[in-house]
Order: C-alpha cells, then sequence, then structure tokens
DNA sequence: CTGTTAGCGCCTTCAC
DNA sequence: GTGAAGGCGCTAACAG
C-alpha cells in the first residue's frame, strides 16, 4: 500500500541509509548512487512520512498561531502575512481561535505546546494577564502578537501603541482639530493596547495643550466589532459640547462610527474627522475613506515568525520586544481632499 | 527531561499497556488501576506525544484547508466557522494558501496528502479545472468547497449559485427595477460560479420578460477586489443608459460598487439599488447596508466538515454534492427602508 | 482485566 | 562513501 524508505532501498539495491543520504542532500553521496536512488523514488512514487521524519528528529516545520477570531479582519489579514512568511521559510501554520477568553487562550497554549504537533506558538492574546503571562513556562518557544506584556519572559513583535495613537491624534490636531474623541476599549488589567493608545492620544492633546475632556472619552467592550463603535459615537454626540474629531482604538470601531455618523447626518470629515488604526482592507472603501495607522504587517509577520525559528534553533537571549514600523495612510475621513494617502511617519525605534 | 509513557508506567509499577488504556479510555480498567495511573500522570505531568501517537494510528486529527487567501473577508468568514466546527469535533486545522493559482493549488494538495500531516483536505478550489478535479485521485480524502466541479469524483459543499443569483436578481426586479446589469468575473472554464450566477441573474430577468441587455453585464478579473467593483461601475455608468439596479457577483464587488456610486453622487438605492453574493459581516456597515445572499457558513462548515470526516473513517458512497441552505438578506441598498432583515428564501434542495 | 512484544517510518550513531 | 542496528513514543495484537 504504501511505499516506505526501505522499499525505495529494496528498489534501488542499497541500504536505507543511502536513500535517506539522497533524500536529505547529505553527505557525499556517488552520483550513481544517487542516480540509482531517485530512479527508484520516481518509479515507485515515494514521498517520505512527514510523521515518521518529525517523531524521528523531534521538530514538525509547523507553528501554531492562535488567534482570538480569525474572521476579524485586522487577525485575518495577520493570518495571511504569517501563513505567506512561514511559506517562504518551508513552514506550516495550525491555526485555532481563543475567542479571546483566558480559559481558552491557557487551555489551548497547554495542548498545542504538549502536543509535540507545532515547534512553536505565535499567540494573539487577549484574555491572558501580563502577570500570567510571565509566569507561564512554556515548553515550547512562544511569540507574543501585538499585546504586550510588560517585564514578560516570552518574545515579543508589535507596534509602539502610544507613539501610534500619539501620532494619530496629532494628525488630527494639525488639521486644525480641538474638541478630539477618543473611542477606546474600557480598561482590562489584561488588555493593555487599549490603554497605551488612550495613553498616546491623551499625550497628543497634552502636547498641544488642548485639555482632555473625559466627556469626550468613550469606552467600548472588549474585542469591540462595528455596531460597539456605533453606538459609542452615538453617546459622543448627545454630548452638549460633541467633538470634532475622532481619535478611533481600531479601524473596526471607526468603521462603526462612520456608519452612525452618516445615519446622524454629521459630515465626515467636514464637521468631524475620523482616525483609526490598523488599516485594514476595509478603509480604503468606506464612505468616506478611512484614515488610518499602518502597521507594516509583513514586517510583523517576519519578525515573529523570525524571532519564533530562532529560539525553536535554540536561540537563548533574554526575551526580546521588537517595534515594527507603521506609518499614517491619511484618507477622506480626515481631508478635505479625499484620497491622499502615504503620509509616512514611520517608527522603528523602542 | 520528556516524560513518556513508559515512565508513567515505571512510576505506577504497571505496564505501558494499562496507561495506554487509561489514556484511551479503553476497555474496563480496574478503579484501583485507573487511580494508580492517573496518579502516576499527575505527579509525571504526563502528556501523551501526539505525533508518535499519529504515527502509530495511521490517522492524525488534522485536516488541510486550502484557500486562495484568508485574509479576503469570505474565505476568513469561512476559516473561523471551519476552525470553530473542527475544534468541536476535536480537529485542528492546517491553513496554506494557494493565491487561488493552479499550479499552487496542485502543488499544495500534493503536498498536504502525502505529508501524513492531514486526514483529509478541504480545498477552495479557483485554478483548477472541473477536468483536473475529476481526475484528481488524491490518496486522501479531499471535499470541495464552494466550486463545482462538475462530475467530479470529489464531494462538494456548496451553495445552489444559480438559485441564489435569481432569487437576489428577483429581488431587485420585485421592488420595481427593471434596467439591471450584473457584474460578474470574465468566463474562465476552471470558475464555474461566476457562469453560474449570471445564469441565475438572466433566468429572473427572463422569467420577468425583462430582456437582458449585454451592455449591462460588466466582466471583472478573477478574484475581483472591491476596486474592481468600483472600476466595472464606472464603467456601466459611463452607459447610455444606465442600469436602475446591479446584481454583483460577490460583496467584495458590491462594496467597490457603492463608493463608485457614492464617488460619482448616485444615490443608493433611491437611483440604483445594489445587491450581491455572500453576506461578509462588512454588508451590515456599509453606506448604505448591503443586501447579500447569506450563505448558512456554519452549515457550510458542519457539512464540509462532515463529509471529510466520514470519508476519513471510510466511508466508500458515490461523491456527495451538499447544497447549503442559504437566505436573501435585504438592507438598504435595495430598500427605501433601511435595516429591513432576513427575508428567507432558504434553499436547501438540489 | 493486565503484561509482553512488535512495529508505525524515519534518521543517525556506529562500524566498515 | 556505504551498510547494519537502534530508537523517537506510542498503540494494538497476542497471550495470560
Amino acid at each position: 500500500m504504501t511505499v516506505r524508505l526501505r522499499d525505495v532501498a529494496a528498489r534501488a539495491g542499497v541500504s536505507p541509509r543511502s536513500v535517506s543520504n539522497v533524500i536529505n542532500g547529505f553527505h557525499y553521496v556517488s552520483p550513481g548512487m544517487r542516480a540509482k536512488v531517485q530512479a527508484a523514488i520516481d518509479e515507485l512514487d515515494y514521498q517520505p512520512n512527514l510523521l515518521a521524519r518529525s517523531l524521528r528528529k523531534g521538530h514538525t516545520g509547523t507553528v501554531g498561531l492562535l488567534l482570538p477570531q480569525i474572521s476579524v479582519p485586522y487577525f485575518a489579514e495577520l493570518a495571511h502575512h504569517l501563513v505567506e512568511q512561514a511559506s517562504e521559510l518551508g513552514l506550516t501554520v495550525l491555526v485555532d481561535e481563543t475567542t479571546g477568553e483566558r480559559k481558552r487562550e491557557l487551555h489551548l497554549l497547554e495542548v498545542m505546546s504538549r502536543s509535540r504537533y507545532v515547534d512553536g506558538i505565535l499567540l494573539s492574546a487577549l484574555g491572558l494577564s501580563s502577570a500570567e503571562l510571565t509566569q507561564l513556562q512554556p515548553r515550547i518557544p512562544v511569540v507574543l502578537l501585538g499585546e504586550r506584556a510588560t517585564g514578560s519572559t516570552l518574545d515579543h513583535v508589535g507596534i509602539n501603541n502610544i507613539a501610534a495613537a500619539r501620532d494619530a491624534t496629532q494628525h488630527l490636531i494639525e488639521t486644525g482639530r480641538t474638541r478630539i474623541a477618543a473611542i477606546v476599549e474600557r480598561p482590562h488589567p489584561c488588555a493593555p493596547t487599549s490603554r497605551l493608545r488612550l495613553k498616546g492620544y491623551q499625550a497628543a492633546l497634552s502636547a498641544a495643550g488642548l485639555d482632555a475632556d473625559p466627556q469626550l472619552v468613550a469606552r467600548v467592550r472588549l474585542q469591540p466589532r462595528r455596531q460597539d463603535g456605533a453606538t459609542a459615537m452615538g453617546r459622543l454626540l448627545s454630548r452638549p459640547r460633541p467633538p470634532d474629531a475622532v481619535f478611533c482604538f481600531n479601524d473596526l470601531v471607526a468603521i462603526g462610527a462612520l456608519a452612525e455618523l452618516h445615519h446622524q447626518g454629521v459630515q465626515v470629515p467636514e464637521d468631524i474627522s475620523v482616525v483609526s488604526v490598523d488599516d485594514i482592507e476595509e478603509c480604503r472603501f468606506t464612505i468616506p475613506t478611512l484614515s488610518s495607522i499602518a502597521p507594516d504587517k509583513t514586517h510583523l509577520a517576519r519578525s515573529a515568525l523570525q524571532l519564533l525559528t530562532s529560539r525553536v534553533e535554540g536561540a537563548d537571549h533574554p526575551p526580546r520586544d521588537i517595534r515594527i514600523p507603521y506609518h499614517l495612510v491619511t484618507r477622506a475621513s480626515t481631508d478635505a481632499r479625499p484620497d491622499v494617502t502615504a503620509v509616512v511617519t514611520s517608527n522603528a525605534g523602542a
């Protein structure tokens, strides 16, 4: 039924060892041997059993990817870049969804890391606290995506959230806005991203000498969807003194906000301008098109995979925290002139 | 270093067999034995090596998912449902991207199916022709997603594309439209979906006694993105007698069309109404919200996985072609009254 | 109900 | 340069 390495050896009249040598491009194999073996491989249509190889070698060439939910556009795009980069490195990706629940994150991390099926894990954590992540002693390498566990023992790849939010907000200020609102996730110890972005927003305001009106900070639940952005925008519009601009925690929320603004007949960007973070594809086709901070997702994917593979290969340096460059893409939502793109304010520093 | 089954056996003072029995819930194990073994497992923090188990058992509990590109919203949502359903069945999903290229589809199908890493493959084929798919003699089960290879020897799960497009178009007719355009992929032997949807569109027109003006059928490239829909819409608007409604091959194209309509100051749905297929999340927040045919994606995922696992377990029936129910979700793009949802015209027949 | 034994298919240290 | 043997960790006959 299934043709094994030893069948090839028998067919070629050589030892299994020689077949293995040919397959793995090992050592110096005599041309005659190589030809004989190759012929047998072709005739028998032989393909190595990767499972057996992995068992023997102790690693698999597969990395685990743990995401809250793959259909969320940002994660879908991230997964795409990761799969693409992995493929270039000869790796494959095993995906699982955590829904962002602490329990599931822990469970899948545990199951994956012990299964021996993956060499390492890329984790976009939402439910696990920094402390827990720090305490984690995974038996295989783990690289954190996006969220940052302060002082973690784990490698991490992401953008500088404070700086990104600051740049986005500053852009609103530069276009003459003064009552700048923010829509961010409600505070949660395990989800520092939103807190950092709020901090950046506040930093920009204070640097410009604008005061931060707490009435202009709307909170949405964790892992907000478009609808949450719409609801939050509704609340902001009902303030006695509504904003003339909004910084949104992410694109999904901003898209909901745009829908609500349209619904209420508020003109964007004339009455209110909108900016956010992630730069998902959808931003280019919202009405109006949406200005957003664009992390270099290819770079992110590559760095994460490099970090992971280097750990898999035994690298033993202290945990790294890699900051990915980003830039602000200005579009119609922050500018009367539509589709002005790519004002680059790249940031690759710590 | 790594604790093995035999270590547990030694610790518990029993045979490996008994440990295996306990782990796999095999046979009748005496309570005393079970307790002893469990204690040893806990003390040693033992976790089975799934790689070794898979090698031994001949199957892995992993299914391969081959998609053109996972960041495309429809595929992202599909992947989400698949991963979710797989998880419920105790399966994990290995994802790879084909970019829709024939060569890559063939290659990945080959590599995956021979690697012994996955028990079966879910394939959303774009580049492979029906003939090629039919000729395919994969060594592990393959279930086709979405596209239909007529007379294929492979199982298939998808919606009735003709009926879906007919229903969508009929909805436009029922709202009083008479000059109904279509945006579809340009014909390609390997991509029947668009051809079928065009057919359904034409069927609806002819059933209503409307003539099908070839000037009103715009073609876009294969795997169109939002921009392609915008461009095509632009062409339709430049016709001497522009349409008063558009049936779009999929949501992405429709979203591009909406952007172009907005850009040209054409009112939706007053001047032109728009309907499409896929019902991706984004539809609920476009401006205006987009009416779309919603395939039951959960059902699709479940059926695909059921079909696959049943094949993996050796089922030997003739190839199945499962039609998934769908319904038309009417939203603002086809109705002056916004957000009227869920007019169900479910279709589960052959 | 439990213990012993033999591979699943591969790679790799040893000898030659 | 090539051949022979052992084992990665597990499960499933086959006894007992």
